[in-house]
DNA sequence: ATGGTGGCACCGCCA
């Protein structure tokens, strides 16, 4: 029997949080970790670093803003960026096979407004996320879809539900593209480990004091499997540790094992 | 309480 530890974080820049990940890195030893909003043209990623820790590492990302990357202790297979490997949806998705698990990270975006063009394109990338798993794969495969998602799905899953409805991650119109992926063949695995348990966040905004003792968090970060990988999940949490160091990164690491 | 700050690149935008 094996087991198949995969991890989950949004960076906000890899290059300014490399004293973050790699010790993070060094202490969990995770097969698999996925990172969002890298924030860096390829040529430019901070490969040695990895490579120096044990790990491979691929990544997809532009200049300024987005960007994916895996880091990974053995080789990916199958590596794609993007929905069709063609710009510009490489620097929010970036998937790879470990252990015959297909990985999909994803860095969804984030939709400014309820009313702008940006949250149109958000529902047109979730409807769009919804057809490529249907055009590539099976409910059946092994499949996990983690990363930055951008929503939080329901009301435990934020601090003031009440006040944050209407908000781009947390508002009827995003639960339904949300739900509706879901739909396809996927197994929230955070909350099959914590049903119904509030106060369980992965995004506490840097930008608010007192922001993670106020427990002023949401939920917007998931690890999601296929429902026959999803049963042998034995566990999935939130680490702090990542986000109490770190005063400019907004965001926790999720991290979730499974038995193969 | 409808703000705040930090990251990257550019002369502001994004979260």
């Amino acid at each position: 029997m094996k087991t198949f530890k995969i991890a989950t974080y949004n960076v906000n820049s890899v290059r300014s949080r490399l004293h973050v990940i790699i010790p993070w890195l060094n202490e969990n030893r995770p097969d698999v970790l996925c990172m969002q909003e890298t924030k860096v043209e390829d040529g430019k990623f901070p490969r040695t670093e990895f490579e120096n820790a044990g790990y491979q590492v691929s990544f997809s990302g532009g200049k300024k803003d987005n960007g994916v990357a895996i880091a990974s202790l053995a080789e990916p297979a199958e590596l794609t960026c993007g929905f069709e490997d063609d710009p510009p949806d490489r620097d929010r998705l970036i998937r790879a096979k470990f252990s015959g698990i297909t990985v999909i990270n994803t860095y969804v975006p984030q939709g400014y407004k309820m009313d702008s063009p940006r949250f149109e394109h958000k529902l047109k990338w979730y409807a769009r996320f919804r057809k490529y798993l249907e055009d590539n794969f099976s409910p059946k495969d092994p499949l996990i879809w983690c990363g930055d998602l951008n929503v939080a799905p329901e009301s435990i899953d934020v601090h003031n539900p009440k006040r944050l409805l209407g908000h781009v991650d947390f508002n009827p119109v995003v639960w339904e593209a949300f739900a509706n992926i879901k739909e396809w063949g996927l197994v929230d695995v955070f909350r099959k480990h914590h049903p119904g348990e509030p106060n369980q966040y992965t995004f506490f905004d840097y930008r608010i004091p007192g922001t993670v003792e106020r427990g002023l968090g949401w939920r917007v970060d998931h690890i999601l499997a296929t429902p026959g990988l999803a049963r042998k999940s034995r566990d999935c949490r939130i680490d702090m540790k990542p986000r109490l160091m770190e005063k400019s990164s907004d965001h926790t690491v999720l991290i979730a094992e499974f038995k193969l």
